[in-house]
RNA sequence: GUGGGCGUAGUUCAGUGGCAGAACGCCUGACUGUGGCUCAGGAGGUCGCGGGUUCGAUACCCGUCGCCCACCCCA
């Protein structure tokens, strides 16, 4: 006997059946919508060279990547040459840089990979998960966020999510509130810290976390009124604010107006909210940045935002770019939760299943099970001459609808018993009808 | 990385310093051609792991590992 643990490594699972079509069905309509909107596929490696990704993420994000020992010889000095891709949005950007003239002047990629991350796990958190991703490369305009924005809360309208928001900021607008508080630049990401806080623990928590973090109370009060915003405020009030704060012609406010005025007119239309606290913690977002968040969970369902230098970095040019990214797992553990995932998902593996009567029936029970998935059924053999009742059992235990017997008093007459195992209805019929039989009964 | 909770049958969980329990599930039979309902019987446990206290530990103490929740961070 092994004494070798048989659990999966903490934070990855194993997909069992009924799990994995629940997966194939959120990643069938993401795909889907994705698709309609004019995305295409890209698949890239599950690893990279490790200078690809160190660099790109921030600190905690250097810190959070999966990396991967020289082999042979070189394997005792511990260095890393390799590591498991962090997230698709920079393998994308080395893949822009790399095909740059096989790909059009404006690209849209979609990309559903898995991806992984040295983090410890928690509710709605794995070292192992997908992402569902889509960028738009090549345009500054705020026609593309207005796009992304759209396609993705058409994903979440289509998967049956209601009442969520899309909170949205952008990286100067940040920055800007923070300057004109008299908050000094090398301050800016201990304020960003706290001020992330803000719809979790209230203004009186966050100015607590101020002054723990040393900043100038002063600072920190004009912090607080130009960071605070109205549960149900409108964006465009939340865009006056901005503006009387920090200028009229401020182009970060001015993109976010516009950005708003075009969503109006997608599958965002009423979801966004401008919420100045938004802060985000990937580095390498530059413009626009976007969350999206439910009250069931934690962290978010997904986040994006534009990143106008980072194909720069790879390329020595910079290329525009903004995406977004949908955590497949997140959405899942929701729709489990509240138990949004439609009957069929968890249906039966089979629509019959054919009953082995005793040895000399075999061929004739494989030859009939031919039949009906010649007929486009999905089909099971019970592959052992059991009672009758434990191989009826079996079935019922597994949600099949039918069950088709075939005795020696079926065989001998050429029939077959379809028995309808939700019903207990049972109908001996010729074999030629028995799929018909089946179609016109299973809905 | 920080704080808290929980680890007992396949599953969900009781339990007590002195023989290891229930429900559900599973297997067998009543029912040699019929699942669900009923009844009778049966299998299944290193009480997470290691150490300590004790005549005796599943229980009390320490450690460790695993899982869950909150925080941090994020998808």
């Amino acid at each position: 006997m092994s004494s070798t643990s048989t659990k999966p490594p903490a934070g990855t699972r194993d997909f069992l059946p009924d799990e994995v079509r629940r997966r194939e069905h959120v990643i069938r309509i993401v795909r889907q919508v994705y698709e309609r909107y004019g995305f295409e596929p890209l698949e890239t490696p599950a690893f990279e060279n490790i200078e690809t990704l160190l660099g790109k993420y921030g600190e905690e994000g250097n810190r959070l990547i999966f990396k991967i020992l020289k082999r042979g010889e070189h394997e005792t000095s511990g260095e890393a040459d390799l590591a498991l891709r962090y997230d698709l949005t920079v393998p994308l950007a080395r893949v822009v840089a790399q095909y740059q003239n096989e790909l059009p002047r404006f690209w849209k990629r979609y990309q559903i990979q898995p991806v992984w991350r040295a983090d410890r796990p928690a509710r709605g958190r794995f070292r192992e998960f997908y992402q569902c991703d889509i960028d738009a490369i090549g345009s500054t305009s705020p026609a593309v966020e207005a796009d992304v924005i759209g396609a993705v809360c058409d994903v979440l309208g289509q998967l049956g999510f209601e009442g969520f928001s899309l909170r949205l900021n952008h990286r100067l607008v940040l920055s800007g509130l923070l300057d004109a508080a008299g908050v000094p630049p090398p301050q800016h990401s201990e304020a960003l810290v706290a001020l992330d806080k803000l719809d979790k623990i209230s203004a009186g928590g966050v100015r607590a976390e101020f002054v723990t973090r040393g900043i100038d109370g002063a600072a920190a009060e004009r912090c607080l009124a130009s960071f605070e915003v109205g549960q149900a405020e409108r964006p465009d009030d939340t865009l006056r604010r901005l503006r009387s704060a920090l200028g009229e012609q401020d182009a970060a406010v001015g993109n976010l107006q516009s950005i708003v005025t075009l969503a109006a007119h997608t599958a965002a239309a009423g979801r966004i909210r401008i919420d100045p606290s938004l802060a985000r913690g990937l580095s390498y977002y530059t413009g626009a940045i976007m969350e999206i968040a439910v009250p069931d969970l934690a962290g978010s369902l997904g986040g994006g935002g534009r990143y106008d230098n980072l194909v720069g970095m790879f390329l020595g040019r910079d290329v525009p770019a903004c995406g977004f990214s949908l955590g497949l797992e997140r959405i899942i553990v929701v729709m489990t939760e509240r138990g949004m995932f439609p009957a069929k998902v968890g249906g039966a593996a089979v629509d019959v299943m054919v009953t082995m009567w005793n040895e000399d029936s075999r061929a004739e029970g494989l030859a009939l099970a031919a039949e009906l998935r010649r007929d486009g059924l999905r089909v099971d053999l019970y592959p052992e001459a059991d009672k009758l009742g434990k191989q009826l059992k079996y079935a019922a235990g597994r949600s099949t609808p039918f069950v088709a017997i075939l005795g020696d008093d079926e065989r001998a007459k050429g029939m077959v018993s379809i028995k309808d195992m939700r019903s207990g209805d049972q109908h001996t019929v010729a074999r030629g009808e028995a799929a018909e039989h089946i179609r016109s009964r299973r809905q």
